[in-house]
DNA sequence: GCGTGATTACTCGGATACAAGATGTCCGAGTTTGAGCGG
DNA sequence: CCGCTCAAACTCGGACATCTTGTATCCGAGTAATCACGC
C-alpha cells in the first residue's frame, strides 16, 4: 500500500505545467529534464493525464503538452485518479452470508475521508513554490 | 495503491478473535476455515499480529491464538500498521533545491486524515455482525 | 516566389525486459499436552 | 499410583515458487511544422 512513483511524477509535472504561462506548450524532454527522470517513461504518464482530460497534447514538430482548457482547478485527487485509477483501495472478496462486509464499509468511509481532502486540495495553490529556472536556459 | 489481501485477512481474523469469549484460544486452522483461505499463509499474517502485540500465541498442543491482554480497544489502524507497515504512503524522492516538497506536505496531511479516521474506528464496535457458526460444529 | 517533397521534431502505442512485492507452499525445528506403559 | 517416554498437536521460521504490478526501455508509426529545391 503505497502511492506509485508515477503518481509523484504526475503531480510534479502538473505543477510545472500549471506554473507556466497558459497556452504555453512544453515537451516531454523538458519536463523530464526538470525532474531528472526518463523521458520515455514520463511520456506514458502524460498519456494517462491526457486521457483523463487534465492536459492536452499537440503532435508534430513544435508539439508538446499544455493545460487542458476549462481545467485550471485541478485537484490532487484528479491526478491520482488519472494515474492510479479510480477503483477503491479496499475490497473484501470473502463470502459473507447475508449482509455486506462491515469491515469493507469502514474502509470505504476511511477512503472517503482521504478522497474528500484530496479533492479539495488544488494544485494551483502550490504554484508559488515552483522553480522553473531549468527552463530559462533552454531558450526556445 | 491498494490494500493487500493480507490486510483483509488480518482484519477479519481480529474480528473473529474479538467476537469470541476472552481468553478463549483458537487455532490457525479454525481461523483459516472460517475465511476459506490457506492456513499456512494465514499463519504468516498472525505472526505479524503477534509481533505487533495485538494477539498472543501459545505454542504446543492445545495451543493457538488469543487476544492480547491489555488490548481490547484495537483500532483498524493498529491492524493495518501491523500488516502493511508504518511507513508513509507517499514520499517524494526528487531533488528540491532549498525547501521541502510542497506536494509531499499535502500528501502527508491527506494521509493524516486517513490515519485519524482509522485510529478512531475500533474493531470491537463491529463484533455484533460476526457469525461464528462455523466454530460450533467443530466442538473441541 | 511558389508549390512540392523531404527532413525534422514531436506524440502515440505496442512489445518487451526487469525488479520488487504480494501470495502461497513446503519443510524442519521447537514446545506443550496428554496418552501409554512399565515398575 | 507414579514417573518416564513417546506421539500428537500446535506455533515458528526460513527457503522456496509463482504471479502480479510497477518501472523502464526500445522501436515503429503517425503527424505537423519547417526547410530545401526545382521551376
Amino acid at each position: 500500500m503505497k502511492y506509485s512513483r508515477a503518481t509523484n511524477y504526475a503531480l510534479h509535472t502538473m505543477l510545472y505545467i500549471l506554473a507556466m504561462p497558459p497556452e504555453k506548450i512544453i515537451t516531454v524532454q523538458q519536463l523530464a529534464e526538470m525532474q531528472e527522470i526518463s523521458p520515455t517513461y514520463l511520456s506514458k504518464i502524460l498519456t494517462k493525464l491526457v486521457k483523463f482530460g487534465l492536459i492536452e497534447s499537440n503532435t508534430g514538430a513544435n508539439g508538446g503538452y499544455k493545460l487542458s482548457k476549462s481545467k485550471n482547478d485541478i485537484s490532487f485527487l484528479d491526478v491520482i485518479y488519472a494515474i492510479e485509477g479510480t477503483t477503491s483501495l479496499f475490497q473484501c472478496g470473502l463470502e459473507h452470508a447475508r449482509n455486506n462486509c462491515a469491515i469493507q464499509e469502514v474502509m470505504m468511509d476511511a477512503e472517503g475521508e482521504l478522497i474528500k481532502y484530496l479533492s479539495e486540495k488544488k494544485l494551483v495553490d502550490l504554484v508559488g513554490n515552483v522553480n522553473l529556472s531549468v527552463l530559462s536556459s533552454g531558450s526556445r
